[in-house]
DNA sequence: TTGCAAAACTAATACCATTAGTTATAATAA
DNA sequence: TTATTATAACTAATGGTATTAGTTTTGCAA
């Protein structure tokens, strides 16, 4: 009656994730998670808290996994070439794991510090990259909101086929992040002048 | 017993656009807005179709705003002025309406001809204040999907608190802003040149 | 004044998430 | 090997959804 299928988090976890970038985040319920591990909705609750936890838990392994893909991104490239490698590797992610890209952005219930912290290390990423333009520390901030504004909207409307596809897509981003290395030149060079 | 209340669609999608702008999306349900009608749940079907039917008009609607509100911002402006003007209003109607801009934005179920259309009107305007700057076709596509992908991307960060407040958020937006103009510029400055 | 279309209702269904309480099983101790 | 025990997975039950069917009531129009 009961065979012990062997369930753990990682495993409801992982289910939830497929879920998610395969059929959409509205099919993150118990019930279809249950019916995927073959087992009935109430033993999920042995594992985990209740369908906001695994929601949590859904937006901290995106998080994990968007820092990861990005940090090997821009691993050993710095200034331009790290940016545009950056943005290839944000707006990759996005495609590939729809679902859990959404959780990385979905507003997380504030005083959630892992939250918080997994988020931090995709803006100290940035930081980074960003360093060696030798901006201002407002200046940084500026660009760093507008790094994360180009990507995520980018990401964002391509994801919902707001971008027709008679003109390449590829091109966009690609004009679109010359442009923002751009800014960031003048910035840095409004720096320099006394 | 049933005294008539005098409900019609209007007054059920205002109730549901006031409910999502003040209490956040997830709160548009039959139920919250029957309450605020003083009225059961099943006496909604009435007028509308349907759950999905009220979250589809909240999507015309938000965009119907959007669109009147960025035209009033654009009127009698051009170029630089009407883009500096547009991006305002279209960060400052995100954040006074933070639920009917989501819905503005939610993946409409392809094949909707009339939010398609209402979406195209927008898009319309974008179009209009660029055939200012002399781009090529082309170019002027990809200026357009810049120019939503980073006005969507800033309002949806900044709706979901991801910047921090010590710094001037409004500065951030003009610094992008001015980017994008300048990006403008260099595209038509590539067409010039033989 | 009567009749009717439709507004609002109650009742019922089906699907959620979740809690309480039960059964069965796997691992450990004797 | 057997007995003990913790707990995985279960069934049953609760309360919340959206929605449909069928009923009552009401306001308007003849």
């Amino acid at each position: 009656m009961s065979p012990r299928v062997g369930l753990d988090q990682k495993m409801i976890i992982k289910v939830a994730a497929e879920l998610a970038d395969v059929e959409g985040i509205e099919s993150i319920t118990l019930s279809n998670i249950a019916k995927k591990l073959n087992v009935r909705p109430p033993s999920l609750f042995n594992h985990i808290q209740g369908l906001p936890s695994i929601k949590k838990e859904l937006a901290l392994l995106g998080m994990a996994k968007l820092f990861e893909t990005l940090k090997d991104a821009a691993y050993n490239k710095t200034k331009d070439e790290a940016i545009i490698a950056l943005a290839y590797a944000y707006v990759t992610f996005a495609n590939e794991h729809p679902g859990l890209y959404q959780f990385t952005i979905k507003a997380p219930d504030t005083s959630e510090k892992e939250l918080e912290d997994a988020s931090n290390q995709i803006i100290a990423l940035l930081n980074d990259i960003l360093s060696d333009y030798g901006l201002s520390y407002e200046d940084k901030i500026h660009a760093i909101r507008t790094l994360r504004s180009i990507l995520h909207g980018f990401s964002a409307l391509e994801q919902m086929g707001a971008f027709g596809l008679q003109i390449s897509i590829k091109e966009s981003l690609q004009i679109m992040v010359e442009g923002y290395i751009q800014l960031l030149k003048r910035l840095a060079q409004k720096n320099t002048l006394t």
